[in-house]
DNA sequence: CTGAAAGCGCTTACAG
DNA sequence: CTGAAAGCGCTTACAG
């Protein structure tokens, strides 16, 4: 009694080989350059494949050409919106190259190094890109694979990195709430340690200086409306004499945080406090009062890291212009009045 | 001269066996099964795998295995923050059954039916979650990859699925605004042809006819916030003794697209109409107004689709809890008044 | 243009 | 407890 083939599972390239009555090598040959066939050749292959439904097998192809055709995105933290946007976009450029994208979550173990280090070495993908940076992943791996760091970075790494100018924006900040009258312009900061925290930081530190205005006052946040919420907490219970007048946030989320605090003391926004966010979520503009605040590129952020990983999988140079951070700007909404 | 085999890239199981002075089948067991192996085997194969890095090729290993350890996603559209909580609680529980998850984007190349297709077939992942649904993959795929729908369904299908109440939550919505002593009820829907936004439609008419009230106003959304825009805008336009006085938005987002465009006409919410949204994303509960609205367990969706694939991966009969719809509950917020 | 054969890096019965 | 050997499903020089 003969098994029917189909029943044993996903055909597999011997059992189009042998419905097309051809060797494997040419069925290989028929899918992958189908030029170099004899056409009577390849349409009895192509019709094998329509009647079983085959389709090549890439954990066994990539084991033979040692390459997988994808890209290994980690990300910190998967239920942030804020990363929505840039892995549609290397989605998007990773597609239009041919390449596939994998998403992991470093998140859930808790063991971010454990995870690159197992996933940058086992062979799943040509190249990394990471969202992520709480180690110089150098120090960890090995593996010599292509790998760039986009979002946040390390300092003293050596690794190619995508990112946005923090302390230009932040500076474009400071200066718009000056344009406004405003002289004590206070910072609700991102999470301690982190760059984009400290370059933000730095970067309303310095323009204060430039404006000759006094040092700001400074809150500790950490990103989250909740940070956001507690700040303005924080302002609230300040004397109104010695309140800021305006607050420049590490980020719109903190932002919105902070102007929904403020509302729910029956205070308004702008008219008691100026607030500039850092990000243009999506939500931004459609916010009561729409936020102003400094946008980020995040799709040409996401477009650029995958560009530059597929350059670097496929051996070629570095683009230059790479190496300069991608331009932020100001979006001034209604978030912000004059003094 | 001897060429160091580090130099040659990655070190493989051959590498190891060789400084071990074992067999390759050594390694491998040693890896897997230590306790399979002599204890004074097992440190020299340890200490070879320190020495030089050494990590599995997972490739290799799943070609051998005919597993994957893997969960594929497919997503219709990584751009939409609604996804990123359902991800990430898909990535913790696979992580603690040991499964990776991969995610792949539909949307690039527009043609899901293909992309389904290629990556159901080409052996990366032991099962499917499907957070789209244009069409039903059975139709055309012929793997027998396990494979479970979320968030969305397709009518007929016979696919597992794992839902949430989209009827009852939209009938909760319509009677907190009846109860609230509303009468002329509108609707916001979401994209025609799809089922949220078919059942959330249904359920307010038949919230609506239950109650004794007259069917209220549709408005044609598609969940995005420009939708809310939208028919905010013809709300606006419509005279004011015939404009509802309350609003069941098909999404959270659209419903704050409504509203802003509301404020942005110096009306006000729920002043001049109340708002409910369906889904509760973040935001919902820090705008402002704050948003009263349908809560989507995303979490629990997200885990529910996760444990039930890795179940049929296992040949585990399925859970018969599995078939019930996730509850929905409302959150009163700020958005609602009475009439 | 086509086929036989080797090999990608593993794992696992099967012997010993 | 350990090793030799087969094989997972492909692709690609190499002959013919």
């Amino acid at each position: 009694m003969k098994i029917d083939p189909r029943a044993l599972g996903k055909p597999t390239i011997s059992d189009i080989a042998r419905l097309a009555g051809v060797s494997t090598a040419t069925v290989s040959r028929a899918l992958a350059h189908p030029d170099r066939v004899q056409i009577a050749t390849r349409e009895r292959v192509m019709a094998a494949v329509q009647q079983t439904g085959y389709t090549v097998n890439s954990v066994a192809r990539n084991l033979r050409t040692q390459r997988t055709n994808a890209i290994l995105v980690l990300t910190p933290n998967l239920a942030n919106p804020f990363f929505s946007l840039i892995l549609s976009a290397i989605t998007k450029v990773a597609a239009t190259n041919g390449f596939g994208v994998l998403i992991a979550d470093t998140a859930p173990q808790g063991d971010r190094d454990a995870e690159v280090m197992r996933l940058s070495g086992d062979g799943r993908a040509d190249g990394i890109i990471l969202l992520d940076s709480a180690q110089d992943p150098l120090s960890i791996t090995r593996t010599g694979l292509p790998m760039v760091l986009a979002c946040e970075w390390i300092e003293g790494s050596t690794l190619p990195k995508v990112a946005i100018d923090n302390i230009a924006g932040a500076k474009l900040a400071v200066e718009h709430l000056a344009s406004l009258g405003h002289t004590k312009i206070a910072h609700v900061t991102g999470p301690a340690g982190n760059v984009l925290s400290k370059t933000r930081a730095q970067g309303w530190a310095e323009a204060l200086r430039t404006l000759g205005l006094t040092p700001g006052h400074c809150y500790t946040g950490d990103f989250t409306m909740k940070s956001g919420v507690e700040a303005a907490k924080t302002w609230i219970d300040t004397p109104q004499a010695q309140r800021p007048t305006a607050v420049f946030c590490a980020s719109d989320e903190c932002a919105l945080g902070f102007i929904g605090e403020i509302h729910r003391a029956s205070l308004r926004v702008p008219t008691d406090v100026s607030v500039v966010g850092f990000d243009d979520i999506e939500i931004a503009g459609h916010f009561i009062p729409a936020l102003t605040t400094i946008h980020q590129p995040r799709q040409r952020l996401g477009a650029r890291a995958a560009e530059m990983v597929i350059r670097m999988i496929r051996g070629q140079s570095p683009d230059p212009g790479d190496a300069t951070p991608l331009p932020v700007n100001l979006v001034k909404r209604d978030s912000t009045a004059q003094l």
